[in-house]
DNA sequence: TAACTGTATAACCACTTAGTTATATTGTCA
DNA sequence: TGACAATATAACTAAGTGGTTATACAGTTA
């Protein structure tokens, strides 16, 4: 097993890849957008379209690209579509990226609101 | 202060923009490859270079859209120019990318050496 | 000064991506 | 069956991105 001097692993190229993949499903506002709208429980893609004010078929895109990363799981019932987070690790990314960001900008910090972050991260999962 | 019904807090767009640019620089392959090779300790660029099997320019372009994030501090000494990771809650966020990939394709999970990571995670920082 | 080294930048190209509009698909209900 | 509702997909466009090559900019050394 390959480790640098931190005895961390050096990931392979291909891994590289499927992490960096990963960060990219996550490096979109109307995602992330989704993603908080569905942290509230299961949304019909109608309601998720209100909600995040965009258009269905580009939510529809957006479901299906997180899905299919894994994020998401989808249940019909109808012909209404529920989608539901499968992967609550993506909070987790949220609030390191959240905790880092209002680190740095002390001045901001309110908007990334670290202490309700901090307070709820406890007691979350 | 808004909160959805886990009590966590509803971003705003302009949050939610800086939060998805952060996952936007670390959702390049070869991004991560310069930060695990920076994670070794301060790198300059030619090395850097060479370690990464890039040309000069590209890794420079990297190294600069890194440190304006604020993950890279930079440090010229002469005419070489060090980079070093002034944010190393990057390498928290891989590790939980890392665990998550894991988990999901246990048939491939000795690609990420779930148990590595985690072995070092807890005296890491 | 001039030659050389290391790094940054400019210009360009192939490719990807988020969004829109139009349409297809699937399910329900009369 | 037909009309309707919810979702998915296709086709397209404008904007962004990673890489390359060439060149500019500093800093060192002769």
């Amino acid at each position: 097993m390959t480790m640098n001097k931190n005895n961390r692993q050096t990931m392979s190229l291909e891994a590289l890849q499927l992490v960096a993949a990963r960060f990219k499903v996550l490096s979109d506002p109307m995602r992330l957008r989704i993603l908080q709208v569905l942290e509230t429980g299961e949304t019909s893609v109608s309601a998720l379209s209100e909600a995040v004010e965009s258009t269905q078929p580009n939510v529809s895109k957006h479901l299906k690209l997180m899905q299919e990363a894994g994020m998401l799981s989808r249940r019909q019932e109808g012909n209404t579509v529920y989608y539901s987070i499968s992967d609550p690790t993506v909070f987790e990314l949220c609030d390191v990226v959240c905790s880092s960001l209002a680190e740095r900008f002390a001045a901001h910090a309110s908007v990334f609101s670290t202490g309700a972050v901090h307070a709820v991260r406890g007691r979350r999962r």
